[in-house]
DNA sequence: AGCGTTACCGGTAACGTTCCCGGTGGTTTT
DNA sequence: AAAACCACCGGGAACGTTACCGGTAACGCT
């Protein structure tokens, strides 16, 4: 293990102070130009590094952002990716860590990046999640924190989301003006806001077009494939079997998609389905997806400019909300009315 | 910003010495019961934490893995999680990097986290990596670092990965076993060895069965959705065009399956694929795409408990070579023998 | 000649922690 | 009663860096 050079050891064989060592190798000022060439000289041949270490515990700032994902799936892995951009060329370094949905990991998380590792998080939080005091305590700390995608409103923070109301619209809408009449919803944890705020935008779709509101065809599961999978059985076992399926995302889709199949019916014909998030895989599978997509690049690199902004200028941003728009991405799964190639189902 | 409690402020309240703080938080030997009981009493009253950073640079460890890796796909994002479990177990942090397929953002992000950040590396190189003196000057530094998943013979570390060579074996030989005569390969970029050493098991599986190999038929292109399209179209406008294709990753697969659908080719009776990743995509298509699947969160475990391994003992592990052995999943798109619906195409 | 200015540099403290060494008193051993 | 031992504690240095303050020489100005 051979240990790096430091700025003694410049000082020490160039025999001048670790102080005008430091300098000659910062501000420039202060420092002739002769001694600041051998400072730079000797660092270069020793390659000099300086410990970011010394640096962070003299100056109370590590450069670094926390982050703190329920998980890394494709959307979260493409905001993650928008936020090391930022990030990166704002001159910090990133610390992803997944809390797998579980309250119990984010803790520690949390409590791990606090004890000095990171100046601030970015954080979206865990769909086990109802209690916030883990996150609380980084506001005690004084420390900035910009909460994006799962948001929540217990926590008084600058946020930066996908206006999710829209997104439960945009789809539900949609469903209805390509005819269907019950249409059902597979929401996420009611804990979580994305899921009551997708399931408003589809409340709201059903009051403009004046549909009655069936509180059978609103259902709460998991993300996961199979939750959704089983309750879509469940679904289409009802006597009067909704027309029409609005996932609040496409992994549930999916297993939607296993169930209709299985029970024989044909999309958009017999059932229209719907998804969100936009991933690859929905236009993929046949029929294709509809989905509402987000804009998870753009949505990262929000967060990140949040962050840094609130970082450098002292003011208070914590009710800043950065709402960024979806868009419907219309595909065969619910389109009855452009193409209708196959004949009605008895 | 509430600056939090230290060592010393304990100290001076309770008016005995940093040491004793010190031990008594620690150690508990050579501190009376009476001074720890009550320094560990105002120690939970302060909500005291130690300062990591200061430990890492009195103990020069941070007890942080830096973790490279090129993307953070389904297969990575998985294995990522694997080192993930270990490491935290184990008492450390991980800082995932992205280099995002690129050279130079991975030997930024190499250097950055080489500044006293971490103890080491994990690493997965990027497509684009055909030097590895940013890696080389890890070790100079005497820090272990650990391969995974691409590895590369220019690199003398530890390695985890998987058999790569058999899982390209495996598919080529099941293609065989299924009838098919001309098989193409999509091969990756020709620099990383996962791809070479799929094409190896290919060519093995091809002597095995003393079938010719035809250089048209091996392909090598990027790991995108979109170039293995273009090969794929390039491929079936052979005069005599392959009756089956394998893809080393299942994206590339996606990409063939395209072009074989627009071609109006039947899988798996006009053409066989089979893909490599065993990616929940491939069971959602239509049809679902046979796969090589390797053990991604096992490897991830391997890479970390070898890192730690190497970080405690000092022994010498950089031949050390774990290899995990993949599985052949298969589904539909490559099984013609067991159940063949369709009528044989003109 | 005396004074202020400038250009350059060094010493020291500080960030929060631990480690090593050297005390004290009090008790036991010889 | 001297010697040895113990349990407990404090002082100081060290990790690598920068900030602050002060000092010295050289120079120019009145």
């Amino acid at each position: 293990m051979i240990k790096p050079a430091t700025i003694k050891d410049i000082a020490k064989t160039l025999k001048i102070s670790t102080s005008t060592v430091s300098r000659a190798l910062r501000n420039a000022s202060d420092v002739n130009l002769k001694t600041r060439t051998a400072v730079l000289a000797l660092s270069e041949e020793l390659n000099y590094q300086p410990s970011r270490l010394a640096l962070s515990l003299q100056q109370k700032q590590t450069h670094t952002i926390g982050v703190i994902v329920p998980n890394l799936d494709y959307v979260i892995a493409t905001m993650v990716k928008g936020i090391d951009e930022v990030a990166l060329e704002a001159g910090y370094t990133v610390m992803v860590c997944q809390s797998n949905e579980s309250f119990g990991r984010e803790m520690v998380n949390t409590r791990r990046l606090l004890d000095s590792l990171v100046d601030g998080f970015i954080i979206s939080v865990s769909s086990e999640t109802k209690v916030f005091d883990h996150f609380k305590k980084i506001q005690q700390k004084g420390m900035p924190m910009v909460v994006f995608d799962r948001v929540s409103s217990d926590l008084v923070a600058p946020k930066v989301r996908l206006d999710n109301t829209e997104g439960g619209y945009l789809a539900t809408e949609h469903l209805i003006e390509q005819g269907y009449k019950r249409i059902a919803i597979l929401a996420g944890p009611k804990n979580l806001t994305i899921s009551n705020d997708r399931l408003d935008g589809y409340l709201k779709a059903l009051k403009k077009f004046k549909i009655k509101v069936e509180p059978e065809l609103i259902n709460h599961c998991n993300f996961n494939q199979q939750d959704a999978y089983e309750t879509t059985v469940d679904l289409l076992k009802m006597k009067r079997r909704p027309d029409a399926i609005f996932t609040i995302s496409d992994r549930m889709a999916i297993g939607a998609m296993l169930a209709i199949k299985e029970k024989g019916l044909r999309m958009p014909i017999d059932i229209g389905l719907v998804g969100f998030n936009n991933e690859p895989v929905t236009a993929l599978v046949t029929p294709g997806i509809s989905s509402v997509e987000q804009p998870a690049f753009e949505l990262g690199k929000a967060a990140a400019k949040l962050f840094i902004e609130q970082m450098h200028h002292e003011e208070d941003l914590s009710d800043v909300e950065r709402v960024l728009r979806p868009r419907l991405i219309v595909r065969e799964s619910s389109l009855r009315k452009a193409g209708v190639r196959l004949p009605r189902a008895k």
